[in-house]
DNA sequence: GACAGATGAAGGA
DNA sequence: TCCTTCATCTGTC
């Protein structure tokens, strides 16, 4: 059976990002497109979609979230992030983002080191995957994890976002 | 079970 | 240096 998600947009300095949140917390987080708007599959630019009432516990998470995301296009440390909804997510892909939710605003890492981290040196292209797997970007800071010898890598939701949020933080690659 | 992937390291030119 | 190749590990279909 599927979850019921309620969608919040977010409205930041560089577009409007739209927040997907469970029962269990923020499960999702979109992009904006090129417009800035939110990316085609939220079904809203810029308006809540759930008509129906939204749980007070969800309006605290996304003011959280909003904080939070706004503190993290700074580039500075978020204060508190709302809880992540992980459910269905491997064991791995969790350890992947725990490591990553430990990096500091400037800090990086590399997929290699991250895998060290986990104890699964070995596994690096698997950390390339779960990066991948990663819905909750900017939050859970997936666009800190580079390649070996500070290339860029890969980032799912564009290399231009991976630049943007790395310049933000004072990195230029 | 096969395949693909956001890698890393080694070897050769 | 730069490029190519291959080993490695995990997730998805």
């Amino acid at each position: 059976m599927k979850q019921e998600l309620v969608e919040l947009p977010v409205t930041t300095g560089d577009g409007i990002f739209l927040a997907h949140y469970s029962d269990k917390g923020l499960a999702a987080l979109d992009f904006p497109n090129a417009d800035g708007l939110v990316a085609p599959n939220g079904k809203a630019n810029g308006r809540a979609v759930n008509s129906k009432q939204i749980p007070l516990q969800i309006l605290r998470w996304h003011r959280t979230t909003t904080a939070a995301l706004k503190k993290m296009l700074a580039g500075q440390p978020a204060k508190d992030l709302p809880p992540l909804d992980w459910t269905g997510k491997t064991e791995f892909q969790q350890a992947v983002w725990r490591v990553m939710l430990k990096l500091g605003p400037g800090k990086t890492k590399s997929y290699g080191e991250v895998a060290r981290a986990i104890g699964r040196p070995k596994a690096v292209r698997a950390v390339g995957s779960a990066c991948g797997a990663n819905s909750i970007p900017v939050l859970v800071p997936c666009h800190r994890v580079l390649a070996a010898g500070g290339k860029i890598g890969g980032f799912g939701s564009g290399l231009d976002w991976k630049r943007r949020l790395l310049a933000k933080e004072g990195i230029n690659l």
